[in-house]
DNA sequence: TGATCTCATCGAAATTTGTCATGTGCAAAC
DNA sequence: GTTTGCACATGACAAATTTCGATGAGATCA
């Protein structure tokens, strides 16, 4: 048995353990972490090596954790609360200026406003100014300078090498189980107005693939979509995280849509250390947690 | 700058912060941690650079910790207090037994009584009994099996494989400025009692070295002897921690002293679980704090 | 000035951590 | 029953990090 003096918990490897408890397993928490699925595995292994005890169950039909594992869960995040204090006090400056940042309406939410909220706490001299847009709109105005970063959508293959990516979501083609489709007829789409790109996307592919697209229903919010799909008036491009249970996903009638990617785009030029900061701050968290919940 | 994402502050490093400050040093904190000087001039470096701010005063006249420090000690300390117990509290089980501990007066501290009062608090079956005794009858009783294990001062060349070292310390001769010691006289020496192993190598001294050695005072107590080196009764042997701001150490009169060790040492034959845990927590309190604190 | 002490730095050895490939177990589908 | 897919574990090894010992640099004291 190892001495007390041999144990030592790694911070890293309780905030693998926190990752995994929050996303459901030791594969997702790698993908949340950055390592590989044996990495996080290694750590838990550790862990356990040196407390001499176990901490994830390998027994079918049981909690994920050990009554250990749950204790060492609590302390997990206790350490790791003052851990990630005392860096964030440690590295305060004196940072100062204003930021302009511009996101979508689904990543509004509270994840983002804490993340402003501390920001604000550490930094007091830094003023961030917040504007809800569309994808579109957000992009157009890094371009006129009028924003100086911006939480985009964008295609996959769109992502810049300036670009902070910050998660990535598949683009799903869904209806309710309700609507008939026939074939030689026209389909009808539930679309996003003119500032979504998912839209531009959809009607480009009425053209290239034969099919036909009639767009029956227009709304700028991805709630108004989701009723409209959930009350069968047609088919629409949503992402993973917004499909609801009694949807059909029916890929497989459609061309397969690229993948969306999240990122944080900053405006050309753009020389601010505390926009540099707050940038760190959005990915730092996003990276713990995994993605921005959606305000639905 | 590095991004908050690589900033991960290693708990040994804390640790060691730790030790530097109740220390006054890095020299001194690495030998309390058991590493060598530079592994932990290296932790501090790795430290600063992944908080990008100086976290010791490299300046003369200047206390040891910068303000950055000083803020990083105090969450240094709440991290490895929660660590800790997370450690102690995983590990505990289901041990039971008696045990029956010798120490000597000068261990017997508050430091002590914590060490055992969370032991007890946590291992409500095991029952200890303590003895306070001198070195000598300690080490009597635990060859005879009256004691499971005891916390014994012996010469550093003493020291068995089996002994768990705690700590060094060094002897030094004193006597008050106002005794003056005439040559070709016999020196008046104050002996702790019979079973004072110092007082045994003293007297052996003065065959050895030609010097003359009268004892003058006796008794078993370090205060007394403390008592009578102020009062000017004589020379004595006392460890470092014993000496007193109006002494004056008169080490090149006499031989160097070999230097003690406190170790915890064990029956033989002895395997009880209870037992080597209850020797790893003293192990490793003794090591987060450097020694037991005087009772004086 | 020389001696001593403390901490920093360098080069290399030792240790730890992470990756890749593969193994193992379980559940679902056929 | 077999096959497939998914999740985690394990082994070998490379990469990264930590530690050691030697030495350098600076400060202090006699």
């Amino acid at each position: 048995m190892p001495g007390v003096m041999n144990r030592r918990l790694d911070v890293d490897a309780l905030r693998a353990m926190v990752a995994i408890d929050q996303h459901g397993g030791v594969t997702r928490a790698a993908e949340i972490l950055g390592l590989s699925q044996s990495a996080v595995s290694h750590k838990i292994r550790r862990l356990e090596a040196s407390l001499d005890c176990e901490i994830l169950s390998r027994k079918a039909n049981a909690p994920m954790f050990t009554t250990a594992g749950q204790d060492l869960l609590g302390y997990a995040r206790r350490i790791l609360g003052i851990h990630d204090e005392a860096v964030l006090s440690l590295s305060k400056s004196t940072l100062q200026g204003k930021i302009a940042l511009g996101m979508t309406e689904d990543t509004t939410c509270t994840d983002l406003a804490r993340i402003l909220g501390r920001f604000r706490r550490l930094y007091p001299e830094v003023s961030v100014r917040t504007k809800v847009r569309m994808s579109l709109v957000l992009q157009e105005q890094l371009s006129l300078g009028a924003l100086d970063a911006a939480i985009v959508q964008v295609f996959q293959h769109e992502v810049r090498p300036a670009d902070v990516l910050l998660y990535r979501e598949t683009l799903h083609w869904v209806k309710s189980p309700e609507l008939i489709l026939r074939k030689g007829e026209p389909v009808p789409f539930l679309s996003f107005d003119d500032d979504c790109f998912y839209r531009r996307w959809g009607l480009d592919l009425g053209q290239d693939a034969g099919a036909v697209f009639e767009t029956v229903f227009e709304c700028s919010s991805a709630a108004g979509i989701i009723a409209g799909v959930t009350s069968g008036l047609g088919v629409a491009l949503l992402s993973q995280r917004h499909l609801q249970p009694g949807m059909e996903i029916v890929d497989k009638d459609f061309p397969k849509p690229p993948d969306l990617a999240y990122v944080i785009r900053r405006a050309r030029n753009s020389r601010n250390p505390a926009l540099e900061t707050l940038v760190r701050e959005i990915e730092a968290e996003v990276r713990r947690y995994g993605t921005l919940q959606i305000a639905v």
